[in-house]
DNA sequence: TAGTTATAGTTTCATTTGTAACCAACTGCA
DNA sequence: TGCAGTTGGTTACAAATGAAACTATAACTA
């Protein structure tokens, strides 16, 4: 190949720079995990992270929901627009706070949810499946250590 | 919190789902670097990119550049058409295959790169910092492995 | 060497995404 | 009350992204 180096000038690894690593498995994975879903349900993975969130968290307002999945408001309000148009969540408006939206998954939502949910476990499966049962702990371990203080369980 | 469980529907715990996990961590960390020179040096992360692959790799070809940034052509055709219009990279035509064209920094490249190259790597420091000396070797062996094998160094 | 197929790269267009402005409802306080 | 500031959520517009079509060159094959 016809490629000069220039060590004087320290170049980045880019297949050793850690983010960039972690960005390529990243999508790499996030996207095995959508082809799953996406053509077969045409669910998008903000749309599916909504579900994943009011699935476990019934009620929810639109903040909290984003809050949650560390998503930006404006991108919850268009994934609920279409998920509620597609009759998959419902939304009604809060007692004591006529701002306040409250987030359920309706009978259908559940419905998806039921199929896709034990499909992206098993999606975690397989990446983990790669790792010694050593190293599987380690990430774990290291995963929460790096996740931002916002966002830990 | 008005929020009810639904353990017969098994939903997924999000912050403990490593798909999730590595998203959040990848785009806080990737959001970071880029804060540090987008707005200095108008620069956006796909061409910090092809910027960071050029400074390895002198004389490239476009397709080439795609295939170590695992960016797609398209991506990379337009963030060499902005570096290159902006003096950061210059292109000339491949002597033996008209259609190839062959890339590098110049030296308003060399000067950027020469000053985002360190903060890059200044923001790894500070990442892995937040672990101890055995993490931070394991994550670097865990991600090697997990890395699609197209992107291996 | 004509005709087909493949490759490098760009352009076009539709979709997605992000930013900022916006509206409506709530809160605090004089 | 009534006004200032805040919060929940949507809308509008601009920028980024992706898929497919397109141009030009090169390679292969009969």
């Amino acid at each position: 190949m016809p490629t000069r180096r220039h060590p004087d000038h320290a170049p980045l690894e880019l297949e050793r720079f850690l983010p960039y690593q972690l960005s390529i498995v990243s999508n790499t994975v996030s996207q095995a995990i959508a082809d799953d879903y996406q053509a077969r349900h045409d669910l998008s993975v903000t749309e599916w992270r909504v579900m994943a969130v009011l699935a476990r968290f019934d009620g929810l307002s639109a903040r909290e929901v984003a809050e949650r999945t560390a998503m930006d408001k404006v991108a919850v309000s268009r994934a609920l627009a279409r998920l509620v148009a597609a009759g998959r969540v419902r939304r009604h408006i809060h007692a004591n706070d006529k701002r306040r939206s409250v987030l359920g998954l309706t009978a259908a939502g559940w419905k998806i949810h039921d199929e896709v949910a034990p499909m992206a476990r098993q999606r975690e499966r397989e990446l983990l499946a790669r790792l010694a049962p050593e190293e599987q702990a380690w990430l774990r371990c290291i995963l929460d250590k790096l996740m931002p203080d916002d966002h830990e369980g």
